[in-house]
RNA sequence: GCCCUCAUCGUCUAGGGGACUAGGACGUGGCCCUUUCAAGGCCAAAACCGGGGUUCGAAUCCCCGUGAGGGCACCA
């Protein structure tokens, strides 16, 4: 595709990036891809990532919000060089309270000419939309205060009314928005209507606000979503009646709603497809036990591609070669089953200790008292059937809770392996086990285990022997590796639970 | 309705005129391995939205359709 742009070659000496959310609820997927692009990009050319609330909707913020975010991104790894909390030379990164800064610079721009105040009224705005709807139009602001007299605008101050700022948009001509990822996007002037800058309520809005801010935070490059696009001439025409220089603007493609129609956004509901989760909220994907390497992982490789065929690899190899000029324009959805597939390569690269200290705190949720050495026994085993961490307490709950092993005899006998022979394998196995002069780890357990297996079948295959031990000690027919269980179950309870199978055994007979 | 963006296997993607009988990954199916379930190995099916151009040559460039997404707030 074509990338003909206007865009400046060295626009800023040092590289600063921010993330910009509005703490309107907690962090997403989406939003998390785009910090990541952001994050990466800055650190790739050794520059700074700024994290600054967008707070100027008063009513749409939600307690907790912010707290959510960072708590998110920092799980993430994407840690900010400055910010609400670690402040920075550009403090405060809040911009309730910034207040004064975009007071001035919107009576600034009423000053110059390039905006106006707008005495409509809430009830004449309504009304007026009433009426073009009425002719059958769209309704739109139609400029009515735009061209008032000094006087007009005096006499209506002095009557107390309230004003906001609206930009006076050029009524002709085209304006030029050069984005780094699509090209120059060229919109007529006349489609642009006079947005609002500075609300009555005495804050900026958002294409205020994040003028101003990211001017004099010397912003390098602007990331944000691509429901941006539409509004970005008003933004460019904005850095022109400053008379600022322009970052170089970057609209990151969207996710779509997995579920159907529409892009994924905080209304988008997490839910479960078969045994595929499919999450919003990034503290979900913690919970579900989800690794924040393999997180980053997966969402690198969305919207921007590693190369080379390659589908795992590192944060640091990926600042080799990250670049938001490759950034893929197209909305997407994301592949939540590759996700698991990643996640359970993760897993499997961990080493035991950091494996049974991840599970652990997935097994205490269920009320289990965890031993980290038996856990660190028991975690290997399972590590390659996991796709989130959280699966474990399915894995291991035999540990936990003693299944009752309550069950006819079918269960723990099979067609190669009547009643009779499977009483005398479990005695065996009972004795081996209360033996107290055997030793009771791997390699002897497998050794004997098949031994008495094969002893005990006409064609000598441990198989059924093995197969109804693991429901007579796990109570499960799916369970970790046997003997791996047995060991960390322990003599006593194995014996315990031998000792009920041949209780069932000879009721049986 | 108007404006803007985007368009390769089911999904995520590679691809910047000839290296394309279009590559990889997930998922799916089959086989192997196997004490369950997995993992692993091998194999297979699976795509350039449609139509016009430009060119010796188009998945790649242009135009028109179509589809999808976004915007048209004193929300961000």
């Amino acid at each position: 595709m074509t990338r003909e742009t206007t865009l400046p070659k060295i626009p800023h000496m040092t590289i600063r990036l921010r993330f910009a959310p509005s703490p309107t609820g907690y962090l997403h997927i989406g939003g998390a891809r785009t910090a990541l692009f952001s994050w990466l990009f800055a650190k790739k050319h050794g520059g700074q990532f700024i994290l600054r609330i967008e707070d100027t909707d008063e009513k749409r913020s939600v307690e907790g919000a912010i707290e959510n975010i960072m708590t998110s991104m920092r799980w993430l790894g994407l840690d900010w060089d400055e910010g609400p909390d670690v402040g920075g030379d550009f403090d405060p990164y809040i911009q309730t309270e910034r207040a004064e800064l975009y007071h001035k610079w919107a009576h600034w721009l009423v000053e110059k000419g390039h905006a106006y105040k707008c005495f409509a009224t809430a009830v004449e705005l309504d009304q007026m939309r009433q009426e073009q709807l009425a002719r059958g139009e769209t309704p739109h602001y139609d400029r009515r205060y735009r061209d008032l007299s000094s006087e007009q605008v005096a006499q209506l101050e002095a009557e107390g009314r309230e004003y906001v700022i609206r930009h006076k948009m050029p009524l002709t001509g085209q304006t030029i928005v050069p984005d780094l990822i699509r090209g120059d996007i060229v919109f007529e002037n006349e489609q642009i209507n006079d947005y609002v800058l500075f609300k009555s309520t005495g804050l900026p809005t958002y294409h205020l606000a994040h003028v101003i801010d990211d001017h004099f935070m010397e912003i390098s490059h602007v990331t944000r979503g691509d429901e941006w696009i539409n509004t970005a001439p008003l933004h460019v025409q904005l850095w022109q009646a400053f008379g600022w220089e322009m970052p170089i603007y970057a609209h990151m493609p969207v996710i779509l709603n997995p579920s159907g129609k529409g892009k994924l956004s905080k209304r988008t509901q997490s839910f479960q497809d078969e045994n595929q989760l499919v999450l919003v909220r990034v503290e979900e994907f913690q919970e579900a036990g989800y690794l924040p390497t393999a997180v980053i992982n997966f969402l690198s490789n969305v919207g921007w591609s590693f190369g080379d065929d390659r589908e795992i690899f590192t944060v640091a190899e990926t600042l080799e070669r990250f670049d938001l000029k490759n950034v893929n324009p197209s909305a997407t959805k994301l592949p939540y089953s590759k996700l698991d597939w990643l996640n359970g390569q993760y897993i499997q690269e961990l080493e035991p200790e950091a494996l049974a200290q991840g599970i652990a705190p997935f097994l205490e949720a269920q009320g289990w008292a965890v031993d980290l050495e038996t856990l660190v026994l028991v975690a290997p085993p399972i590590s390659v059937r996991l796709k989130r961490l959280a699966e474990a307490v399915d894995w291991l709950r035999f540990l936990y809770e003693q299944v009752p092993l309550d069950v006819p005899v079918e269960k723990i006998t099979h067609k190669k392996m009547p009643p009779e022979q499977a009483r005398v394998a479990f005695t065996r196995a009972h004795d081996f086990v209360t033996d107290p002069a055997s030793t009771y780890d791997l390699a002897t357990l497998t050794a004997v285990l098949n031994e008495i297996g094969a002893s005990v079948t006409d064609n000598g295959a441990a198989g059924p022997f093995l197969g109804t031990m693991r429901f007579v000690v796990t109570g499960e027919p799916v369970s970790p590796p046997l003997f791996e269980s047995m060991l960390a179950l322990g003599r006593e309870r194995v014996a315990a639970r031998l000792t009920q199978a041949l209780a069932i055994l000879a009721g049986d007979s």
